[in-house]
DNA sequence: TTGGCAGCGTACCCTATGGTTCGGTCATGC
DNA sequence: GCATGACCGAACCATAGGGTACGCTGCCAA
């Protein structure tokens, strides 16, 4: 990842051992061949992701809209972390129509592990008669689209756009709060 | 950008000529390097951008909602157009810490071409008492989540996440429309 | 008619790199 | 003491692919 980071998703597995500090015999003793390597590091990027969420979600207490501001915060931490820039970046690279392994990994880890917990929290809202929500996918991509806006793109494409730690929270909860406004009865 | 869509960011010089049927050395003889090829693609595809932009913006009339709603549309259209896409992917791909020339190009042009005249828009509104924006920058970048959420990035991933042609104006309306209530007086 | 020029197709050069092999070293466990 | 196995460094192989050279064709203008 740091090597990525670094230079692009063009690195060779020689500097990939070498940044590893480990022997190319290793490296393919560990992976299969290059490819393999990737795939490890956007399986290792989801597991990571997964903690992340889980300790950012199972922490949050109180009311809804406390847990939905803790959720964002925790959503946006990730989303402009480096690891998962580069994981996504390698997807893209390598996205077309003929192979698209490691964008449907992405996809499907993404939909997995980030969207179910929102969309059961809409269902809760629903049920306590907090929220409207009638389209909880349409309703999770307007809290998304009004947390990051155009953001996740511009560090993708190399602009150092990521939020400082004490503004997450901040960004986080006027997002929330103008979701709200949208999807609050 | 046929070919980059169809087999990825990484096809070979060969194919490039055997698609634009020339032969390799005309390839050179247009472009300086494999880079300068990658680079005018950028460029053409930031120039006729351009021109559906002006096209769209110049074409709509009327009030400022429904001249939103114009610009939504036009901008939706652009944003899941193959062309962005595919210049975007190559971009982020070379896109890291030491080199950037793509992905500075990319987001420049995205400024000053579709930034911009929404700005004006607004400012427009705001003159006219019909809105309330107090941060332009953050006001597009709200408009821009609604109107997109999350497709950008899954088209990005090569899931076929572009609206029909038909649901692309009921998409941006929705979108404006909720703006409006974020922004309107 | 002829000279120039743009482009074509093909062959070619050469470096970078994915992937393998091999001799040697070190730790572990019997 | 010794077999085992993981690992290292380095050399090696094969191929792909960026970039170039060359000879030929067809077009256009003088």
């Amino acid at each position: 990842m740091r090597l990525v980071r670094r230079h692009g998703t063009g690195i060779s597995t020689a500097q990939i051992a070498a940044e590893a500090r480990c022997s190319k015999e290793t490296l393919y003793n560990w992976f299969d061949d290059r490819d393999g390597i990737f795939l490890a590091l956007v399986r290792a990027q989801a597991a990571e992701m997964n903690k992340a969420l889980l300790a950012g979600f199972s922490a949050s207490e109180g009311r809804l809209e406390e847990r939905l501001r803790a959720y964002a915060t925790c959503l946006l931490d990730i989303m402009t972390g480096d690891a998962l820039i580069v994981v996504n970046r390698i997807a893209m690279a390598q996205a077309c129509e003929d192979v698209s392994e490691l964008g449907q990994t992405v996809l499907g880890s993404w939909s997995q592990q980030v969207e179910k917990p929102f969309l059961s929290l809409f269902e809760e809202g629903n049920r306590n008669g907090t929220l409207a929500v009638h389209d909880s996918q349409e309703a999770f991509e307007a809290l998304l689209g009004l947390l990051l806006g155009d953001r996740f793109r511009r560090l993708l494409l190399g602009e150092d756009a990521r939020p400082s730690s004490e503004s997450m929270a901040p960004i986080a909860a006027k997002a929330v709060q103008r979701w709200l406004i949208l999807y609050r009865i």
